[in-house]
DNA sequence: CGACTTATTGATGGTAGTCAATAATGGTGG
DNA sequence: CCACCATTATTGACTACCATCAATAAGTCG
């Protein structure tokens, strides 16, 4: 592992204020790997035998069920997935593929349910790493059962649009395919969702997008920050 | 507090394993009210002061947003909710209302959060109860993304049957207007829902449901472990 | 370049939401 | 206990949203 990717894991919320012992225990137990896009890394109904965490590149958690299938959310570097699977010593409830040439780091669950005993400090961060995990999915729920599917999208690009910088352009990190999946509808949805919002000042140019009318956007999208806010 | 309040209340996963002290603290420092039906007793957007836990009668767990609402959960004896927002020390996401003559036991957010930090056998049971909240809630949103209206209204049924005895005969225990909403539908559409099911033996009587050919409905419904599992 | 996947657009049907009217239910006060 | 009223539940008619199927266009990758 490269030291800068070691230290981008030691800053995240999970392990930034873990003991340098627990941190290293779990680091050195785990495994480096790297994969080409679309290579499945986990499967739903199988044991929760890891923790991983994307060092580079982009992961997509989906979910089937009776040939169906859902996106239920993408992990970009530097996140972790399945962390509540791995503590309960469960399977797992989704499956995880690569969207993109991809490095996880995987870190062995037992490895993961001894530090919580011996380092406080680690077991604390666990805790609120959960909780925001958690109330990450209830405000998926409330997205999904309070919105319209153009309003979900709208809500998205602003939301977007403030993680890339607030720029008035979006760059789509991945397939209209997936991103309609995980906004909950079909891809022929989500194009006629962009056309609609067209008249909103959503300009949509293959995997890029330009919100010209960022007022008119809101007052459609109505964002609300116990769905939207990241907090 | 009635001594078998105390014992169920001690009983539950979260304060099974906690210290004597610990849960003697907690609940020395708690408050334990009785509320008519109908009373709003947390509301989303105010800062998370007490955990709650339901010692009698029935909550009923909804988030609003633009004027629509919906409802999330329903809480029964003995049950907690929004530990997330205690531990975190944030705002509610979810607001609160009784559904019956309840009695609701409050303890301040920061007893909680300091029996965390004394306690590790409390704060490895807040680890597990946290993770299993966050996998209840990752099932709801498949829930809702891969199934019809109809068709998580027959799971529903057959997971209340299961609950309730699997008598083949379920009581709802609360009026079918909360059910539609809990199930993400209109009460017209849960009206619509239970004629669709009337053809795979569900026979409604007011508030008792009689389930008459459990194996056609388990063919229609096709209940699915990763979803309707409690764990 | 050619084959395959993805994206868009149109046509159509089904599922779900809204509005309205009526029936059933449940709670309240006399 | 009963009558009354307010709420809830159901049903019908209509509308809106969304899924599916099909065809074409646009990308992508060997």
């Amino acid at each position: 592992m490269r030291p800068e990717d070691a230290a981008a894991i030691r800053n995240l919320p999970l392990f930034r204020d873990a003991q340098e012992e627990t941190f290293g225990d779990l680091v050195r137990a785990g495994f480096l790997q790297r994969f080409p896009p679309g290579v499945v890394l986990i499967n739903e109904r199988d044991p929760a035998d890891f923790l991983h965490v994307v060092v580079e590149g982009l992961v997509e958690m989906f979910a089937t069920s009776e040939g169906r299938e859902t996106t239920i959310s993408i992990v970009r570097p530097v996140g972790t997935f399945i962390l509540a699977a791995v503590l309960n010593d469960q399977v797992y409830l989704q499956s995880a593929r690569t969207l993109e040439k991809s490095q996880v780091l995987m870190i062995p669950a037992e490895m993961v349910r001894a530090a919580l005993g011996t380092d406080p400090a680690f077991a604390r961060a666990v805790v609120t790493e959960l909780a925001r995990g958690y109330r990450r999915a209830i405000k998926e729920v409330k997205n999904q059962k309070l919105r319209s599917g153009a309003g979900r999208l709208a809500n998205w690009l602003l939301r977007e649009d403030v993680i890339q910088g607030a720029s008035g352009v979006v760059n789509l990190g991945f397939e209209k395919r997936v991103l309609s999946s995980l906004l909950g509808m079909t891809p022929e949805n989500l194009s006629r969702a962009f056309s609609t919002l067209r008249a909103r000042g959503v300009a949509v140019q293959g995997a890029q997008v330009r919100l010209t009318d960022r007022e008119g956007l809101v007052r459609f999208a109505r964002p609300d920050l116990l769905i939207d806010s990241d907090e």
